[in-house]
DNA sequence: ATATATTCTATAAACTTAGTAGAGTTTAAT
DNA sequence: ATTAAACTCTACTAAGTTTATAGAATATAT
């Protein structure tokens, strides 16, 4: 399960996606559109912003817009800022790797290349799904349920 | 990530997979081969019993083993023990199924169908790996290692 | 009886999560 | 210049989770 910072951080950012060359969007419309706790969405665009996935503007018409293509701001990118490691177990992660306390050889572990193939398919589909995806499953079929 | 407890039972699960047809193994024999902290498996096999996945008996000679095949222990059933659902959001698992606290509306959220999708890429692997994957790499090239 | 080994419940320290609070800074409009 | 709008930054906190440890109880073999 990701965290709900994760979560948020995903809506503000598909949010955005649909504001791309509108101009800037206001913490507090995204905060009352996506049901996002305010102070709490301050603090996520923030951490966006220090990632370079979003830039902002302070002052009276001000806010946030997108710095990237929606297309390449995947799941994965997202969930790495938020929630550290795809992996499931530290010893097989490419961006957050860490040796595990409990095992003795690494080369000899039964499980680690198991977990290598489990990370990679998880790696797979998640840096496949962009935000650019939300954006299209909100202009097909979902658009009358709004 | 997954939590050290799962971990433990994943690897503990294996020891016991190699003593299949040999008797009873004993907490203390896994605790100090697999380098998990006693007091704490204790608790883990445990539950694994009360999942129905090993089988026990006490007093002297008595210890735990398998009580199912070794192939028909995936990691998603270790998983989902410990540590719940597969899905990265409450509204797309399956086992674990709760409504998102800020989603107004389940059937027009532009995230949904793109969460299946991640979910079934972690599923799919995650259920495809059992402990008996875990075997088989010991058995190859691996044993030199040990 | 006694030693062995699982069973069960309680407890606790450390860490993480999901926020809240408030002061500060920048910008645009008047 | 002043004011209001809006982001920036740091600190704090309550609740929950994780990672264990402790100890008494129960069952079994010799």
């Amino acid at each position: 399960m990701m965290s709900m910072k994760c979560k948020y951080a995903l809506k503000a950012l598909t949010c955005l996606g649909k504001n791309v060359g509108k101009g800037y969007m206001q913490t507090a419309f995204i905060a009352e559109s996506e049901n996002i706790p305010k102070k709490f969405l301050e603090q996520i665009l923030l951490e966006l912003k220090h990632a370079h996935m979003v830039s902002s503007k302070q002052g009276t018409g001000g806010g946030y817009h997108l710095l990237k293509n929606p297309k390449e701001i995947s799941v994965a990118d997202v969930y790495r800022l938020f929630d550290g490691a795809i992996a499931l177990v530290p010893c097989v992660s490419i961006n957050f790797y860490e040796k595990c306390d409990d095992c003795k050889n690494e080369i000899s572990c039964v499980m680690r290349d198991e977990f290598i193939k489990i990370r990679e398919g998880a790696r797979i589909v998640m840096s496949k799904t962009t935000i650019q995806s939300f954006l299209n499953a909100s202009k097909t079929t979902k658009t009358k349920n709004n």
